[in-house]
DNA sequence: CGAATAGGCAACCTTTTTGTTGCGTTTCGA
DNA sequence: TCGAAACGCAACAAAAAGGTTGCCTATTCG
């Protein structure tokens, strides 16, 4: 178990996961396919055990990870969801950009 | 003016400015080229004018948008890198976790 | 000119975030 | 069986985030 389960994905509760150097390198260390343990985790970092739980209890409440307990152990595994609900967030925002580029261009070769 | 320049761009940053609803409102009004006023921003939020100034300072870090003060006003424009960045950011997890993927679906095809 | 509009700056306040330490419980393994 | 490893929980503490208010300056426009 852990804190709560991540209801509906929010954007900005992704981004606000994602925005913190500690979480981001735990993600890309994550999405490699390999769940490790919160010790495994916290041994990469200058950070306490304690504080790494802190940091993926934020990342398991934006859905980006998820956890199970084995033996004495919690492992931790990435989740893509959360990762695509973002980029489908970016895509959107660039899609609008481009398109206001392209009204632009459109007047101006008028 | 306002703060510093983005002189490089920070995924972890740049996610932490997206992670703020009120924030990701702005990005997503501002991504449709026009440039803005703090004024005319503030008008669509339940928030003050100071507290608006604030997160567009936050933006502006990120370098998720510029400002120019035009006459009496402050005008914030978007500006499509920071987003591109954070994209880049969001591809690279999620091509790292499709080649775990493939490995594991290789491996037990075998 | 003089009022109204748009902002910048700074002081404060409250809530979250980030991190630590201490301690108790469960699990693993020699 | 017993010590070490891995955690969870709780209590703090420091720092950052998010917002407000007050006041002063610069611009615009009737």
């Amino acid at each position: 178990m852990s804190t709560a389960e991540p209801r509906s994905i929010e954007p900005a509760t992704v981004f606000a996961a994602l925005g913190d150097p500690t979480r981001l390198a735990l993600v890309r260390k994550l999405c490699d396919g390999q769940s490790r343990s919160i010790a495994t985790l916290a041994a990469d970092t200058e950070l306490t055990r304690q504080a790494v739980t802190k940091h993926l209890a934020v990342m398991e409440d934006a859905g980006l990870v998820a956890s199970e307990r084995v033996g004495r152990e919690s492992r931790y595994a990435f989740r893509p969801d959360a990762i695509e609900e973002a980029r489908a967030c970016l895509d959107a925002v660039s899609r609008q950009w481009d398109d206001a580029l392209m009204r632009l261009k459109r007047f101006v070769e008028d």
